[in-house]
DNA sequence: TCAAGGCAGGCAAGCGGTTGCCATTCCTGA
DNA sequence: TCAGGAATGGCAACCGCTTGCCTGCCTTGA
């Protein structure tokens, strides 16, 4: 066969040159790299010999095609570039690599619909997949779960593992801190509707603000981007409240940044919390309090489940995890004005 | 076949499902698929049809195997992390999905040995990759796109495709910056040893400095993390200057927090400029005065040029591309304290 | 001593496509 | 009228690996 490219790929090693050179049938060799016990230890100590002597790399579609297992796990994430994905990223992947899987990081675009279309279309090339911040619907998510090994983090369905994070519980602190400083008002900065962990922190602030007798009030919602943090910082000068949780990071530096230009001093006339502890938070100016959450941990949690999930026939022993956060008080936050 | 995981997974419409549902053969088929041109319009329009009907999906493995096209093309960033990424990692993946292309994203962690393993170990996975930053030596470059079609960003070698940021005149710009501010000295603070854009850099600061009959002295290296910017900055005090260029916006941002804990006023007492106009280099404090390069816009052109390479048999047109970079003041440079 | 069972290895049938080559059919121009 | 060739479709051989099943042989234990 004439190759018409350019570039001269030489032929790779395959499976039988190893039986060939060794003697053996390209069925043991087969079974001695890929299935220890089930041949003679002399025997695939002489096969794995030959085959680093030959440089052997396994070719994964013929394996996938056979076997139906690819060793790739996909990573959806609504949008790569935000930092919040950062520590998600690095934690699967370390994870992932550490157990001889590809990892295959696919951005959603913050759409539900590219989101189901890539899981469906992949379901052959993956052998499973992590969610990070789904925008399925639960009966489209559950539904999936059932086809493909499936974990979510920081999204909450029946019958479908996850990884959460604690947020009901780091947003109670933010309130306090809000509350103690003196603040009798915290307005939340929601982020966008369909997104689970929104309503969760919403929930979570109404429920906290509840136990002081504070009213709370919502703003939004807003993309999730630092653009939006112009209008989300208008809009909550215009509430005249003391103080705001936004729904991220994100959000938070915009509003910071539109606060400025507006004349408000934070933390001195607003204080301002943000979620998620992303790269920047610590110093953009005022550096931001903000809910630290162990997203990279989140990662590697994600992976030993799905993995154990696709190694142990068994199914899940715990259908999700739920992980701490806690507030980092930085400079954004102050006590009320008078 | 049973299939002892919990999960079942339906068996999935192929070529063949399809042939004996409109009659023609698996062969027709497959060409009215992936070779238009090849079969009778009709005979097209109908297998399609019923391909649409049946939601079929091709096979990717299979169809890798045979045809050694895979349609996936690996990006390989030394540390996805690293913000100045995200807009190679969006520039390429827009470009990618919008050609049919998967997108691998793979972080080589600042590893050169890591990178030519994963090059290696992908090859049959693969029908291209996008070296950003790569560490390899010039040989092994060359060597390695003999074997694969490969594009590097900000790195030129002879042999390799390449699409770089025209760091030099950004650079000398910076320089003319500081230097029309008053400095008499700028120092420049180096990145990685390994690094080409590192190299050139230098040299560029070296050679406008010369122009202006200006010393120039350069300190480090220091690992290009933000960690890094604390000794970078002390590195930089005890050496009374008054000016910098920093390797990469991280580094800077690390400077920039350290010289304020030092009590050094940015720009007052100290000028900096980072390099490439990141993430977060506009709402850092001071506000990052940066070389701004047109990283996404590199991604696309880096993709363009791949593709090119992949579907013309011909060898690449040009070379390499070069992107022009500006600079962007803000708050961290000011005039020379007297 | 011999049946039963375990171990090690080989055979061959795929997995789901792609593609070189061949057979038909039909069109074209001399 | 007929050779030559384009258009269209089918056949079958792979691509490289996995795996169900079979065979031969060696252990074991009754």
């Amino acid at each position: 066969m004439d190759n018409r490219d350019s570039v001269q790929r030489p032929r790779r090693v395959t499976i039988n040159d190893i039986a060939e050179a060794t003697g053996f049938a390209a069925s043991t060799v087969s079974r001695a790299l890929s299935r220890p016990g089930r041949v003679n230890a002399a025997t695939r100590e002489r096969i794995v010999a030959v085959a680093r002597e030959l440089s052997y790399v396994p070719n994964t579609h013929a394996r996938a095609l056979t076997s139906g297992r690819t060793e790739t796990v996909a990573v959806l994430v609504s949008d790569v570039t935000n930092p919040f994905y950062f520590g998600l990223i690095r934690g699967t992947q370390h994870q992932l690599k550490a157990a001889g899987y590809a990892h295959l990081l696919i951005d959603t675009e913050n759409s539900g619909e590219l989101e189901s279309h890539v899981l469906s279309k992949m379901r052959q090339s993956i052998d499973g997949a992590i969610l990070a911040t789904s925008r399925l619907s639960r009966r489209l998510l559950a539904a999936l779960a059932t086809e493909l090994p499936l974990v979510a983090v920081n999204r909450m369905v029946r019958g479908v593992e996850s990884v959460v994070l604690d947020s009901p519980s780091g947003v109670a602190q933010a309130a306090e801190h809000l509350i103690s400083l003196g603040h009798s008002e915290i307005v939340y900065m929601s982020g966008p509707e369909n997104s689970w962990a929104n309503e969760a922190r919403w929930r979570s602030l109404v429920a906290a603000a509840a136990r002081h007798g504070l009213p709370v009030r919502r703003l939004g919602p807003f993309p999730a981007g630092r653009m939006s943090g112009s209008a989300a910082a208008d809009a909550l000068i215009n509430t005249r409240a003391t103080a705001c949780i936004a729904f991220n990071d994100l959000l938070a530096i915009g509003m910071l940044t539109r606060l400025r230009e507006r004349g408000l001093g934070v933390p001195g006339e607003i204080s301002v919390v943000g979620c998620d502890d992303m790269f920047g938070a610590d110093f953009c100016h005022p550096t931001l309090t903000t809910l630290a959450a162990p997203i990279e941990q989140a990662g590697r949690v994600a992976v030993s489940m799905l993995l154990a999930r696709l190694h142990d026939s068994a199914p899940a022993t715990r259908q999700s995890a739920v992980l701490p956060t806690h507030l980092i008080v930085r400079e954004s936050t102050g006590p009320a004005p008078r």
